[in-house]
DNA sequence: TTGTATGCGTTATCAC
DNA sequence: GTGATAACGCATACAA
């Protein structure tokens, strides 16, 4: 590989003239320039972004840690290319870290991407508590924002929906639609988010005094398979249901799926809602629209918070954003 | 942030010492060595994988481009997934670059990687000519494959399917099942492997001596919306047809949507087809498989090769396993 | 077994 | 305007 040596010597300078061409800073004269230039042609060269970055102490990477079983389905994609382009229209590049299935893992791919020297990290955390959230944060000197955790001590550096209501608001919808019997397919156990809509999903039903019965849940881990298990199980009950909220919108499809297979007509005689929305529009299942924040807004958020922290060196009070419920447009579109 | 240097001095030896306790090269005694990790418990050291890489010239990295058109969809995750898994189960790190939506971004993609001197690069092409990613091939050191497309000169370089035959074997398939109303939506005009697709259809409708009408087909890019849209439009011209093939799973998942809302139901009126199969299955959208190479076979034998070209430096003839037409047994199964 | 010295390819701070 | 030269943090050949 030709380096900046090279360069130089056919241009007959130095390196740091070299290099002051190339960044645009310092003087150099337009003749200088030219003949810089020229050399480069000629040869070939290729800055090495490694050798910058260690000089520089600033390498313009925004690291991103998502465990391994978020890959897999729509929301995922989602997230990426949101997160994948606003870091780009930043002028910066993301890098995936593979948080794989454990806390263990997790913390490795944080610390990869500390390691690599990234400057700021966002994590979307599965196994690790917000406890050792808010002590990774105080523990390293880069910025770091967490998504969708609410955070004890650092509020500034997460970015979250108030789950648990949105998961209420769910129900509330079908309850005004004059559905009683709402049947629920559950997320991971171990999920804090997966724990919290069902906690939603129980609340409302207490405020709408509509008894909670047992048989109408069922447990899922957040896989289109495990929701058209989920519905299996409901239906090898002889469960009866005229709604049926899935704790997110790849389980709502396996759910439709299975439905359909056993001869039940969405949403003539079941209706079927996601969570996530915004993947799940597309594919035309009927879904209640999330009433949580979408993901783009989510991703927007964080990473211009990120991206503040990192040119203010975490200057300047923002204000807190995180926990705001937002009821998207659609919800209304599709409830009509 | 902390260095080895000061490791060093806390632990009353030099930077060379503490290099190779941490990297396991070179005789150390017992004694030093636990005087070293213990300093580095102290100080809460952390190697600093820019000067390590630029030190070594070794990155441990594979980077891989996919074009951001490819992010939304059941297909991408699957890849990067399986790439990710991969690389890592290779003692690797993927990074991926994003090729955004033309071929001069996807250029800048590559050449981001090669500056971060990944050891190896993956590129999936979107807008890219064939010709050129040849030259690329020729013009750098660092190993590079091709997925997706069949290059002209380097046959190692490079793992695809062959489309045309894909889609061919499928209507073959329909065929056999006695459906001679066909209907076809294509993927994007400017697409390698959408034309192919397109060109498959045709040819075995020559095959089976089935008048091609173009009132069967729909042009789409790819999308599940252009999938519902090449459904209304088929209809809207009174189109009558037993089976539709959408040209990817997005779409299909979008045509079988606007089937529903139309009236039309699947599979019994009409049985809807797309490609990718694998992303598919667990969405029960009735397909009839995938005849080209499973993403997970695709990406594995593309590591594989890669890694070996990276550590092998290109030495060693490896077999073509490219342009193998891989039946799955899902296409027996789904077509029972 | 350990230390010294040099190199990796840049950037940045000086003089000139 | 330009050229030495010292960082940046680590690895490694060689000497001890």
């Amino acid at each position: 590989m030709t380096t900046m040596l090279e360069v130089a010597r056919r241009a007959g300078v130095s390196k740091a003239t070299v290099s002051r061409v190339l960044s645009g800073n310092g003087y150099t004269s337009q003749e200088t320039r030219d003949r810089v230039f020229q050399a480069i042609e000629e040869s070939g060269y290729r800055p090495n972004l490694l050798a910058r970055q260690l000089a520089t102490k600033n390498t313009q990477t925004l690291g991103l840690v998502v465990t391994n079983t978020l890959y897999h389905g729509v929301y995922f994609s989602e997230l990426l290319s949101h997160a994948a382009r606003m870091t780009e229209d930043r002028g910066r590049q993301l890098i995936l870290a593979d948080g794989k299935h454990s806390a263990e893992e997790e913390r490795q791919a944080i610390q990869y991407l500390l390691d690599l020297r990234c400057d700021g990290i966002i994590i979307y955390p599965r196994f690790l508590s917000v406890e050792e959230m808010d002590e990774i944060i105080e523990q390293h000197s880069q910025p770091i924002m967490v998504l969708n955790r609410k955070l004890r001590r650092h509020h500034r550096h997460c970015v979250y929906s108030d789950q648990q209501a949105a998961a209420a608001a769910v129900v509330d919808k079908l309850v005004e639609m004059g559905h009683t019997d709402i049947a629920f397919i559950t997320g991971s156990a171990d999920s804090p988010t997966g724990i919290e809509r069902l906690a939603g999903y129980k609340q409302a039903l207490v405020r709408h005094e509509i008894p909670l019965r047992d048989e109408l849940i069922a447990h899922g881990k957040w896989t289109p398979a495990c929701g058209a298990a989920g519905v299996s199980t409901l239906l090898g009950r002889g469960a009866r249901f005229s709604a049926l909220v899935a704790s997110n919108d790849d389980m709502a499809i396996g759910a439709i799926k299975q439905l359909h297979q056993a001869g039940v007509s969405v949403p003539e005689q079941v209706s079927v809602v996601g969570f996530d929305d915004i993947a799940l529009a597309p594919y035309v299942i009927p879904s209640l629209a999330s009433v949580k924040m979408p993901v783009t807004e989510m991703i927007q958020e964080t990473i211009s918070r990120l991206i503040t922290m990192v040119e203010e060196g975490e200057a300047g009070e923002l204000p807190s954003f995180s926990g705001k419920l937002i009821r998207r447009d659609s919800l209304k579109r599709l409830l009509e």
